[in-house]
DNA sequence: TTGTAAATGTTATAACATAACATTATACCA
DNA sequence: TGGTATAATGTTATGTTATAACATTTACAA
């Protein structure tokens, strides 16, 4: 890999900011569900009202979230929810005991865990959403639109804002090494953990 | 097992070869178990009978295997090793190991979940084996005895078979694609899945 | 010996996910 | 429009993975 030269000409991809603390986010949301709905419509698969609350849920941050999470923000009244905390990525998961899970399948909300599992599957399927397997928690495709592709993510062990990168590089140099091996790629996994740059101010950047 | 001749010597960095079908594992595990004492001589740290015995369950073959599974391993005799120099009692409730996991923590195996997480915790605290967060399931470590590394998995949906892989490219491209995002890397999880060599005879190789 | 830290035992439950079948909604065609 | 096939959702139950909390035992050495 050669040096990299912070060479004025905006000749490739423009730099996929790390999402900040203070952006407008409802933007972010907003796009994404109107790009939902056009992906939905170019497949001819049926962006449901169930589905587009769990889309909704799993935008409402870049902090990955969890299905049973979504479920209780579903049934606790779906669209006002608080401004919850994020519950993971921060060392314990604070707050009051929640409820007992089998007790709600059996009565209590409105939906059952199925529900949302299933919409988690069509949103995948659909290339809405991803997995995070190293969270077990779900995120918005940050690329939608474009053809079901292989990420990479950075999770931020500080604050949990999580960011998909798409890195050419980086799936070259995966490719070479594995083929190297005679191995040949199916799917591949790629979950980084770490500090942000909005958790940790003084760092070094590729100054610019 | 065809005994394919090892015709040519490698010129060459020694490609780390994908486990064969027919290799000698008992070696595998034997080294894999002295180094693991060696390890934790050096360490300071005891691997006692149960922990000895889920890293051999961990060795008995490439395919990671789940906690769950080595539990019931572990209480079927799995190991059927005799208990050498441990004077505890081993509480000899014999009994057929049931099907319910509830109940095997109340009565019936030998072991509680409980054991094989710790066994599984302190084996990884100290790098002798590694968690696949893409199967929930648990691996060998495959350089046993250098530093606590950042490792890459490859991962054969056919027939489960799992490599180590450290890439020292795929290091480099990985640090690089995240530091430019001002990204500070702690962990990183890289599982690749796909066809093994093994498993697609008929695959291109590298032929020099 | 005896105190202490490490290890293990024990019980309970949390957290994540799927199986199986019933019911309702939707689309599409006759 | 009505019928019917399919998709979507509801419902109940259970499977799978992992951890919390506290009791007891063991190893080790002062
Ligand atoms: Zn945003
Ligand atoms: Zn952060
Ligand atoms: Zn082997
Ligand atoms: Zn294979």
């Amino acid at each position: 890999m050669t040096e990299r030269t912070p060479s004025r000409r905006t000749t490739a991809t423009a730099p996929p900011a790390f999402p900040k603390p203070g952006h407008n986010h409802a933007r972010c949301a907003a796009e994404a569900l109107g790009k939902a709905e056009a992906v939905c419509a170019a497949r001819g698969t049926r962006l449901t009202e169930i589905r587009r609350q769990v889309l909704e849920t799993v935008w409402q941050s870049h902090v990955p979230v969890g299905a049973y999470e979504i479920l209780a923000q579903l049934n606790a009244g779906g669209g006002d929810r608080p401004p919850s905390q994020n519950s993971r990525a921060l060392t314990a998961r604070g707050g009051p005991p929640s409820q007992n899970s089998r007790a709600l399948t059996a009565r209590g909300g409105r939906h059952a865990p199925m529900a949302v599992y299933r919409a988690l599957e069509f949103l995948m399927d659909n290339g809405l959403i991803h997995r995070l397997a190293s969270l077990n928690a779900y995120i918005g495709c940050a690329h939608l639109g474009e053809d079901p592709h292989a990420a990479q993510f950075l999770i931020c062990r500080r604050c949990g804002t999580t960011a998909e990168l798409k890195s050419a590089a980086l799936n070259r140099a995966l490719d070479q090494a594995v083929t190297e091996r005679g191995f040949t790629i199916d799917s591949q996994l790629v979950e980084i953990g770490g500090i942000c740059p909005n958790c940790r101010p003084n760092h070094r950047r590729p100054k610019s």
